[in-house]
DNA sequence: ATTTATTTGTACGTATGTATC
DNA sequence: CGATACATACGTACAAATAAA
């Protein structure tokens, strides 16, 4: 359980393991708020930045979502509304731009789905509330 | 063009805003490599730190590629395949773990696309490689 | 095949800025 | 205002991967 700076794997990944573990087993609930930095750095024994770098990947995988100045907190199972795809239509998925993620108001790690209509036009939907459907036959 | 540390844009995402208008502009062509941190530090006249933020904001956008050892590069416009949804189906847009990047040998910043068959098999497809399509009626 | 130089990765410390409560 | 928490940014050092000598 506890992290072994000598292993050949790295310490924040040692603990990024630990608290996706966590995350996944229910202990921290979604919407609960992770340890402090300072936190996790004393229980742990390791530096801050480890600790930012855990984090930073567990936001990069969509696990959790960072307050500044208030915390980081396990992110909600996001309630996805149905999209049809069009006849004619095409998606491709995508990274948003810096641009892209603060005027959509996207936390990190959440893709958008880039949809094309048959005309040309281009929808941009994000990819944490959307689920396309093709209709049955 | 230089960068103002006393700016409130911080120092590292005014080197990502260069370095990306570089890409964009085709100064630095897809496949060719970025002047290394030692460079951007330099040159610059930055720490190291916000060199690598630049260059990780970059990649988690999937604009460039890091090879640890050898260096970062401007990543290829990938060649999209066109995959048809089957009727019934449905498709979300998610980041990967840890394991299924390593696994599927996806690079940073490139989302998956979890496809749901009408019978409820499950499709992993690679986001940077795959263009959904719904054929016209 | 070994070594050397280059480059990125990991990790620590320190300091200061800024947002939230 | 003060306390807490995360963000930015510098410096340092060593590890590990890569390529070239």
């Amino acid at each position: 359980m506890a992290i072994d700076p000598r292993s050949h794997t790295p310490v924040y990944v040692q603990l990024a393991d630990i608290l996706r573990e966590q995350i996944e087993a229910g202990e921290l609930a979604p919407g609960s708020a992770l340890p402090s930095e300072a936190r996790l750095t004393q229980e742990h024994g390791i530096g801050r930045e480890a600790v930012r770098m855990s984090i930073s990947l567990l936001r990069s995988e969509g696990l959790v979502n960072t307050v500044r100045g208030h915390g980081s907190y396990v992110r909600e199972v996001p309630q996805r509304r149905q999209v049809e795809l069009a006849p004619g239509a095409s998606v491709v998925a995508r990274m948003p731009s810096g641009g892209e993620r603060r005027s959509m108001q996207l936390d990190e790690g959440v893709p958008i789905l880039e949809v094309r209509g048959p005309e040309g036009n281009v929808e941009v939907l994000p990819g944490d509330e959307v689920e396309l459907t093709r209709p049955p036959t």
